[in-house]
DNA sequence: TTATTATAGTATCGAGTCGATACTATAATG
DNA sequence: CATTATAGTATCGACTCGATACTATAATAA
């Protein structure tokens, strides 16, 4: 019925999100960008925890992922500490001060009353056809994926519960495989 | 299979697209938002044109609202005028300038190409989810809909090609119908 | 009528985003 | 060992955006 193409749609979701995202974050003195950088160091693997990892998975030059992680480390959020191996990359970690704020402010409240209207079946709908929009984005856009470990072309299972990961060749975890990383590729003919 | 969740999906996108929109706009020196003000103003009908409107749409406050016009202003993309009834309102009008700009920059390059990658039946059923998303957003917000004038519970078909608006008692010309209304609500039973 | 209150919009300020550029330090490559 | 690439930081300027205060006009109440 409703006339409205995709992309108004999207900017809509969008707005109405983004005006929440930023109402839920200014009590603690965030900005909406902040809070997401926050979440997805909460849920990045060990090869995808780093400042220019952030650039690339919120689109933004490394300058300004920088700058973003200033601030949640001055607040508390998160730590940093020099890698092993590389000593010029930075690890972030999120601290538990950090993992408490995430927990009350993500999903914003708009988000999760939403999703209470729904049926399970109707949710789930509305996921499957995000996600294919997604993967069509990434795919034009030749952007990473930015995907959950276990979902990715280089995931190898080695039989019983034996994890490794094809492109470096290390064993990975359960827990491990259910973060997102940042060298994660579709699946070929999925 | 993928174990994201619907949040995460929708903040992905529009990060990709905001991006994207961001690249676009700076060639002609236009922010995001200044472009989707620009958009907005060109297809808000005649209750919707003014800065208080614009204001709601995007969920800022008016005097935010008010410096993004005075941009677009000066770029000469819109022109204002007084409204003769109310002295207090200012109404927007897209100056051809400003038609001849949106034509070139939305939608973004990356939304078409996505769009031209899927089936027409793939494309409406994303379109059919998230109209469904938005829809129970705005519901749990409280939210105006912003819909289309003719899907609107006060549109009223008088037989032919009259139509009039059942909230003004105003009448309503086909162009007029095809427009996005402040005072738009769902109808019930939808 | 006249006071009060509500509404539309602008002006101004400060905190923050974000891109651009330049820079340092380390690693990889020739 | 020189060159080049990469990770990250520092700094600056243009801009967003909320907060607050303000003006002008309209609607409402006394």
């Amino acid at each position: 019925m409703s006339r409205q193409h995709g992309y108004d749609l999207i900017e809509r979701i969008g707005n109405l999100l983004r005006a929440e995202a930023r109402q839920a974050g200014a009590g603690h003195g965030l900005q909406p960008v902040q809070l997401q950088a926050l979440a997805y160091f909460a849920r990045a693997n060990r090869y995808s925890d780093t400042p220019a990892a952030l650039a690339e998975y919120l689109g933004v030059t490394k300058g300004t992922a920088s700058q973003t992680l200033m601030v949640l480390e001055a607040l508390g959020l998160v730590s940093k500490r020099e890698d092993k191996d590389d000593r010029r990359v930075t690890r972030v970690q999120v601290t538990a001060k950090g993992h408490q704020l995430l927990d009350k402010l993500l999903p914003p409240a708009l988000w999760r009353n939403a999703s209470a209207e729904l049926s399970a079946a109707a949710a789930q709908r509305i996921e499957d056809e995000l996600v294919r929009l997604l993967r069509v984005l990434q795919q034009v856009n030749q952007s990473r994926t930015f995907g959950v470990c276990n979902t990715c072309e280089h995931f190898l299972r080695e039989g019983g519960r034996k994890f490794r990961c094809g492109l470096t060749a290390e064993p990975l975890s359960i827990e491990e495989s259910r973060l997102i990383c940042r060298e994660h590729e579709l699946k070929t003919g999925t």
